[in-house]
DNA sequence: ATCCTCGCTTGTAGT
DNA sequence: AAGCGAGGAT
């Protein structure tokens, strides 16, 4: 027996932990669902429940199985746990995608991968989309890859491959639609392509451990013994893969302890299942549900209009979200006349905080859009207050990095076809499309990779001479690096890689204006590589982690999209841009209905919930969108605010109905009887995603709302916009979903 | 092969 | 507004 001292925790640690918070720690008699709402202490009963686990169970780390959601949720949950137990490292924590990998790195013989695999991004995964869909000769325009690969990466979430369903009679569970021929077929050869690849993506990190623990019921059976405890975070937002994926790691008789808040659901859009969280205990039988319901986080107004917000929605677990701490300001509303004073009186705010000694990391602007961080950034620089946007473009997203990787992972593995791709004309070398097309050729018939392929064509005359002795140099390079690969360091050795492929001297003489800051991101990655021992470690770090930990710079203002601001928390919440179609979010409502609108409801929740002390929300009557202007309704969140937990400022008192905003409010739902007449038997809920042709006679335009097919002919059609009185002839713009 | 310009499309969230 | 692809010019 392994000695049980892995706990030093005190037992005294329990006291600090009300009776429920106790009760989710302690209980060990089967399944358990820990429902915590907002700022109840979910974290602390994670870890403690962890170390409780260890101490009580007489568990050893490397039996609990911990799946969060982030990375930075695993290593702050490592961060944690590591004062109170030795050996974490043998614990086996992480991500659904990190874990799945570990696994699959085990065991990929088994589901017909070679070792070194590679892990796609989804910038990689488009571009494979891409090269199938010309490959198929079909037109990008009526058939976007983008599309494609997100009906593929959805049904990969719901562990639809098509290995397993014959995909022409699968119907889409919440259209009820079939899912098109094209993309059918798209999927299809993108699996066969990943297979040629030796590649998977972050949907197939599950699926083939899905599929592993199916067809290998031995290899399935030894995690079943190891696992006595896995807890899952964040249930709300596992996939139906997840879903699956847990029941099949549990069936040895496993304790699962979820933890999740239906309430914070905010990922249905990625494929997240709301239903996981609402069935468990249905799902595992004779299982507790522990509710924690006590807020330790904020005052009792913000708490009671996050509480009223989110009581319009229906299909809830319920839990009535309660504090001690009475009083507190009321939530700020305030109307604003464009984004511009917006950005004004948000950082006019946060210049009197600073100026008040308020600590500026403890507030934060949350947007819905991406898009919005902009105006509040160049405003922040205007008033010199210092900030950070989190999210947006990330790092290891860059071009210039994507390249540096690329060059490093065809080091690591020369058979890795796209990055061989990516790199072999950057920078220009002579090597371009036709000759790439040569290879592509070579190596689908042979069934060989890009890097062979070359190596074979550099010895015949199929190439033009200038490009067969270019690549042949390449080729070269590539092989001494792999050998300096063997005595450098990874840092070094990406130095050297990147100053003889010339890809530093490509940077260097580009006069573009952004380039001094590119080759700054090129010495940051060497730097980021100095943590490696091995470059295939790194490598291997990058594909799953892509974020880089940033420096401390000081109490800066934190600027980031709600999503991301989930599980975090603030003194001071600015929460801009809520108007009807921004947020509620138009296109959530046209794709999802009343489920995309109970999820854009969610998140305001999330958003209101983050502030510890103090929350104000602004919305504009008019915004530059589109580059036209249009004037918006305050959000219809806002109303469901209860009013003995807001003040309002500046409020607009033309407040105009749904029903007369036609086009600013786009609030097409509102009026269906009235559309109803005028177009028939035409189904908003179904129909008003994107624009489509309904039996030759309806579409739905974005912009010009909807409209009369009047002629159609081929790619070309002539329709009639009803409202505008306008008659445009459009080109190929039937989008087929 | 590469550069350059024009015109068209797109514009929620991100492991 | 910005990014992308197509197509023409070099």
């Amino acid at each position: 027996m392994p000695i049980m001292n892995h706990v030093i925790m005190p037992d005294s640690s329990l006291d600090f932990l009300n009776p429920k918070q106790r009760e989710a720690v302690d209980y060990f008699g089967g399944p358990l669902l820990i429902l915590a709402g907002a700022g109840t202490g979910k974290t602390k009963v994670l870890t403690t429940r962890i170390a409780h686990i260890i101490q009580t169970q007489r568990a050893l780390p490397h039996e609990i199985l911990a799946v969060t959601f982030t990375n930075k949720a695993a290593n702050e949950m490592r961060e944690r746990i590591l004062p109170f137990v030795s050996g974490t490292n043998a614990m086996w924590m992480g991500t659904f995608h990190s874990i799945g990998l570990r696994i699959l790195r085990r065991h990929c013989e088994a589901v017909g991968l070679r070792s070194n695999f590679t892990v796609l991004d989804a910038d990689d995964q488009l571009r494979l989309v891409k090269q199938i869909i010309k490959a198929s000769g079909l037109d990008e325009k009526r058939h976007p890859p983008k599309v494609a690969l997100n009906s593929i990466n959805l049904l990969k979430d719901r562990a639809i491959s098509p290995l397993t369903t014959d995909l022409r009679s699968y119907r889409d569970p919440k259209t009820n639609r079939f899912i098109s021929a094209w993309i059918v077929d798209t999927y299809i050869a993108y699996q066969q392509r990943l297979q040629i690849l030796n590649g998977v993506d972050f949907g197939d990190l599950l699926l083939h451990c899905i599929t592993l623990f199916q067809q290998c019921g031995d290899i399935l059976e030894r995690y079943n013994q190891q696992f006595k405890f896995i807890l899952i975070d964040e249930y709300q937002d596992t996939n139906v893969a997840q879903y699956l994926w847990l029941r099949l790691m549990s069936q040895g008789g496993a304790q699962v302890c979820c933890v999740g808040d239906d309430d914070q659901s905010i990922y249905g859009w990625r494929g997240a299942e709301v239903d996981n969280i609402l069935r468990f205990e249905q799902d595992f039988q004779g299982a507790k549900v522990v509710r924690l319901e006590q807020n330790y986080r904020s005052t009792s107004h913000i708490l009671g209009a996050a509480s009223g917000l989110i009581s319009h929605n229906k299909g809830r677990l319920g839990k009535e979200l309660w504090t001690e701490v009475d009083g507190g300001e009321k939530v700020d509303i305030r109307c604003v006349y464009d984004s511009e004073e917006e950005a004004i009186t948000t950082v006019g705010a946060l210049e009197r905080l600073y100026k008040s000694g308020y600590p500026l990391n403890e507030t934060a602007i949350l947007v819905r859009a991406s898009h919005q961080t902009r105006e509040f950034e160049e405003r922040l620089i205007v008033c010199g207050l210092p900030y950070r946007v989190i999210g947006g473009m990330r790092f290891y997203e860059r071009q210039e990095i994507r390249d540096a990787l690329a060059y490093l992972r065809l080091v690591n593995q020369v058979n890795d076809s796209l990055a061989f791709e990516r790199i072999i004309n950057t920078p220009r070398r002579g090597i371009g499309e036709s000759s790439l097309n040569i290879m592509h050729n070579v190596a689908r018939s042979q069934g060989v990779s890009l890097f062979d392929a070359a190596n074979q064509l550099i010895e015949t005359d199929e190439l033009r001479t200038q490009a067969r002795t270019v690549l042949r140099g390449f080729l070269e390079d590539v092989r001494r690096w792999q050998r300096k690969a063997q005595e450098l360091p990874p840092a070094e050795l990406a130095q050297v890689v990147l100053d003889e492929s010339g890809y530093t001297a490509f940077w260097k003489n580009e006069t573009t204006p952004d380039a001094p800051a590119r080759l700054e991101n090129l010495k940051e990655l060497v730097v980021a590589l100095e943590e490696f021992s091995t470059l295939e470690g790194f490598l291997e770090h990058v594909s799953l982690v892509m974020e880089v930990t940033q420096k401390d710079l000081g109490p800066q203002i934190t600027i980031m999209t709600l999503h991301s601001a989930k599980g975090l928390e603030f003194g001071t919440v600015f929460l801009p841009g809520w108007e009807e179609g921004m947020f509620p979010n138009q296109r959530a409502l046209e794709e999802s209905g009343t489920d995309g609108l109970e999820e854009e409801r969610r998140l305001a929740y999330v958003g209101i919930t983050r502030a510890k002390e103090k929350a104000v929300i602004t919305y504009a009557t008019m915004r530059r969108m589109y580059n036209q202007i249009q004037h918006n309704l305050p959000s219809r969140f806002l109303s469901e605010l209860p009013e003995s937990h807001v003040i309002w400022h500046n409020r607009l008192q033309r407040h105009q109905p749904f029903q007369t905003m036609r086009r600013s409010g786009n609030s097409y739902k509102e009026k269906p009887n009235q559309s109803s007449q005028a177009f028939g038997d035409f189904d908003f809920n179904q129909e008003m995603s994107g624009m489509r042709h309904t039996g030759m006679k309806l579409v739905y335009h974005k912009k010009f709302g909807m409209g009369k097919v009047v002629r159609l002919e081929g790619d070309k059609a002539d329709v009639h916009f009803e409202e505008f009185g306008l008659k445009k002839v459009l080109n190929s713009f039937l989008t087929e979903v």
